[in-house]
Parts: structure tokens; sequence; C-alpha cells
RNA sequence: GGCGGCAUAGCCAAGUGGUAAGGCAGAGGUCUGCAAAACCUUUAUUCUCCAGUUCGAAUCUGGAUGCCGCCUCCA
């Protein structure tokens, strides 16, 4: 038994197989790049990236495209607003996504395709769907003809009809049908423009991702990616352009993350529950935004607070305080052959691992996945001692490094270098408990503290960590 | 109005027919100069409520209540 993926369009767990063998294409909705990101858009960013490594730990090639939005309204709006150009705009927070991705540890995409470096692709998808009948021009404007697409509604499983009456946008009397959308919108005064059949103009949102999605991984691709609040309209809308085109499915898995709530609310900026990315890592690890990002399954909404971000620092304490009991173990312990009981002991943290890929393998279900590293962690604890032979401590930290990496978590050393001074410190406090001047190792450990050094005094001896 | 989701301990959360994982917090204990960490014990006879199916249900069916999302730019 393999992957197996909820797909939103059969709303039903699938098991994966890929158009080409050994390899998975997938593409994921990016950043509109006119501000930084918020830890909403962190949260489907961790998701996806939790995907990827794991498709990658299960040995197969993934090409993850991940675009940047850098024409639309709210960059032209930026522009206007800082006396800039949409450009500029679009390059400074470009910059500012990679500085916030790297931070997050998110792994880089094999391709960031930009809109603007797409233009020519995106004017012959459209020029595709004039031809087929799929698209008509008003005045500049090319529209998309949504009724002509028999098969639209088909993601998000709304009835063609209802949307209409339920409508509550503003139809555009140029529109054949309340229900087109736009391909390709024509230039007005003080916005970027690119020359095309229909005059100068710029594409529409949906279009961005159909043509460049066709052209980096071609017509049909393994998974397309977003936030839940893309299935409708933008991925249905990208359904009906790419098929429309192509006769072929356009994605055949669709993925979808639910929200993460700030007061079991939506994130928005009015009500002034809304956090940066940015903002949040300055005063918590990447690996405690990851560990809270998948304590739930991302298919349910997560509701975000500092109180259960400082759980999750917490839980990813207990994780590496045995990290650093095993990195002690490894410095001491004697090289030689297991004994029966550790033979056993291996084979059951091999038994762990077996555990988390079936529960990985289904739909990605990292809450229980961590949940093996916290049972592994407190085997560890039992039964990893001093005397333990040296290679098992190694398989252990080993298998909590290699389990911990599709999750983006204990990825870290505790230890690393001592500086000089620290080293004098700590052995100042040593002889200082040794002739009972317990004022001055007490004071000591509370300086070191304060640097950051924790110091445990274990009957082995005084041990040492980072936080 | 249409489509969909969720409701499990003080908090977070997994579990989709076989008798409640895991984490955080709390209590008691072991260890310790103290502390920290770790370990042991303890914290839901019960999974929003009502009815039903079943030998058996948190899990399936019907209904009720509450909360949330999409249908409009939105991760």
């Amino acid at each position: 038994m393999g992957i197996k993926i909820y797909n939103t369009m059969t709303r039903k767990k699938e098991e994966f197989v890929p158009v080409t063998s050994g390899e998975v294409k997938m593409y994921v909705c990016g950043p509109t790049v006119y501000n930084f990101f918020h830890i909403g858009n962190a949260r489907t960013f961790i998701v996806f990236d939790t995907v990827r490594r794991y498709f990658e730990y299960r040995g197969y090639r993934v090409k993850f495209i991940q675009n940047f939005t850098d024409i639309d309204d709210k960059l032209i709006k930026k522009a206007n607003e800082k006396g800039t150009t949409v450009k500029e705009v679009a390059e400074r927070f470009i910059e500012e996504y990679y500085k916030d991705a790297d931070a997050l540890k998110l792994k880089r995409a094999t391709v960031n395709p930009k809109a603007t470096e797409h233009i020519n692709e995106i004017i012959k998808f459209i020029k595709d769907l004039e031809d087929k009948g799929y698209a008509y021009a008003v005045d500049g404007d090319v529209f998309f003809r949504t009724k002509k697409f028999k098969e639209y509604g088909k993601l998000s499983h709304q009835n063609i009809d209802e949307l209409e009456s339920g409508s509550r946008i503003e139809v555009d009397e140029r529109k054949e049908d309340p229900l087109d959308f736009v391909l390709w919108k024509s230039q007005k005064p003080g916005e970027p423009g690119w020359e095309s059949p229909w005059g100068v103009g710029r594409p529409g949102w949906h279009i961005e991702c159909s043509a460049m999605a066709s052209s980096l991984l071609g017509e049909t691709i393994d998974i397309h990616g977003g936030g839940a609040d893309l299935a409708f309209p933008h991925h249905e809308n990208e359904i009906a352009q790419s098929e429309a085109r192509s006769g072929k499915p356009f994605a055949n898995y669709w993925m979808h993350v639910a929200f993460l709530n700030v007061n079991n609310q939506k994130m928005s900026k009015s009500t002034g529950n809304f956090f940066t990315a940015r903002e949040i890592l300055e005063k918590y690890d990447s690996e405690v935004v990851r560990l809270f990002m998948i304590s739930g399954h991302y298919r349910n909404p997560i509701n975000f607070s500092i109180e259960l971000l400082d759980q999750a620092k917490s839980a990813l304490e207990r994780l590496y305080n045995s990290v650093n009991h095993l990195e002690y173990i490894i410095e001491a312990a004697q090289d030689r052959e297991l004994t029966d009981e550790e033979r056993d002991f291996a084979n059951k943290l091999d038994g762990y691992r077996e555990r988390y890929i079936e529960v990985m393998d289904d739909d990605f279900n990292t809450a229980d996945a961590s949940s093996v590293l916290f049972d592994i962690v407190r085997d560890v604890n039992i039964f990893i001692k001093e005397s333990t032979a040296k290679s098992l401590a190694e398989k252990a930290l080993g298998l909590l490094r290699e389990l911990g990496q599709p999750l983006g978590i204990l990825q870290r050393s505790t230890k690393g270098e001592l500086d000089e001074e620290i080293q004098r410190l700590v052995e100042e406090r040593q002889k200082a408990r040794k002739e009972k001047n317990f004022a001055l190792a007490d004071k000591i450990r509370d300086e070191l503290k304060a640097r950051g050094i924790i110091l445990e005094d274990t009957p082995q001896g005084v041990r040492w960590k980072r936080v």
C-alpha cells in the first residue's frame, strides 16, 4: 500500500499513482507579493513543504512549483500608494518572502515562476481558448465562456445555477454570463501592460497558474494544492481553462489546507487578529512553529494563539531533551556488539519507523506521526543509558532525525562547541560544587542560563544544552 | 438559499464498528546540595444531545443544538 491522498474532487482518499513513475509533479498556489506573508499563509506553505519532503522521504523525485503572483490589483494599488512601480513592490516582497520562507526552513521550490515572466505562455493559452470558442474578447478584455465548459463546478461540487442565484457580485454587463471570468484585462491609465492580440493589457488572476503549471509540468499534473478558500472560484476556473484547452485532466489530486484561525475567526487586518510570519519568528524557533502547524490534521482548521505556541514549544523541548541525552550517551558509550535485549530494542525502533510511514501514508497524518516521535523518546529515555552500546544510541538518534526530517523538526544539535569563557565558567562551577560553595555554583548556573546555556547535574556528571 | 466542515479531559489533539493514542498544564512520588531533566503513579466508565441499526458505536443512520468555512479579493 502506498500513499493515500484525500482528493477534494472526489471527496475520497485515493491511492497516489503518479503520471510518471517515481516522480511527483506538484503545483501550489503561492503568494501575491504585495506584503509580508502571514501566519495563515505559513500554515499552507508548511503543509505543502511537509508533503513534498515526505514524498522525497518515500523515494520520489518531486518537481515542486510554487508561483509568485507579481501582477494584480493589490500590487497596483500598493505601488500607487508608495509612489513606486509594481515591479519594485514585487521584487521587494519576493525578497522578503525568501527571508521568511528560509527562516521557516521551507525547502526551495524547483521553480518559483512569476506571472510577468510568462506573459507569452499566458497569451498563447488565451489564444488557444479563443480559437476553441471558450473565450471571447470585448473592448480589449477577454472572458472565459464558463457555460461552454460542461463540467464547471465539479471540484467544489457547486451547481452552476445555484451559483448564479447566490452571486452577489456586480455583474459586468459585457459578459455573456455572470459566471464568466476574466482572462485578460485591458490596460487602464497608470497600470503596467503587455502587448497582446487584444491590445495592451495584463493577465487575469486565474490564468497564470494554468499557463505556468502546464508549461512547467505538462498538461496533466499529479497534485495541485492551495488554501481551502482557493477551491472556488480559483481552482475551479483553473480546471475550466486548462481542461477546455487540453481536453485532459488538469490535476489528478486536489489538496486543500484548512484555515488557521485566530480566536476561532478568520484572520483579518480589520479585526486586529493578524500576525505576520515574521513577527512570530522573532519570538519562536521555526521548529516550534512547524510542530504547532502539524499538531493537527491539515484538513481541519487550527486555532492560533500564543498559548498554543507555548505548548508546542514545551513539547519540542521534551523531544530535544532526549536528543541531548542521546548526544551525551554517544560521546561516552562503548562500541561493542549488541546484547539480545539491545537487539530487541533496535527492532522496536524499526517498528516505530513502520508505524510512522503507515500514518503518514494515510493522507499525511502528521499528528499521529509526531506522536510516534514522543513514543520513541519515552522508550529511549527509559532504555538507553551510559552502558548502552554506542551503535544503538546512534541508531536511536538517527531515527529521531530521520523521522523528524519530513516534518521539519529535530534537525538541530543541542550542543555544538562551547566557547572558552563558558567552558571556564562550567569548570569553575564544578569546583565550587565540590567545595560545597553552592551559592557561587548557583550564581554561575544562573549566569549561564542568561546566556542560553542550561546546566544539568546528573549522576554521570554535568551536562549542558543550548536553548 | 446552495455546498461543505467541525463538536473527544483544564488546554491542544489522534482515532471512522471491537471497547478512548500522544503532547501541554496539574497532583503525588523516585532521584538531587538545590534545581533541571528523566522515570513511576494519577487526571475522560467516556467522546455535544436525543433516537435508531448492531452481539458491540466516539466511530454507521436519522434528528436536534452550537460553532466555522466557501459561494466576493483572500492561504
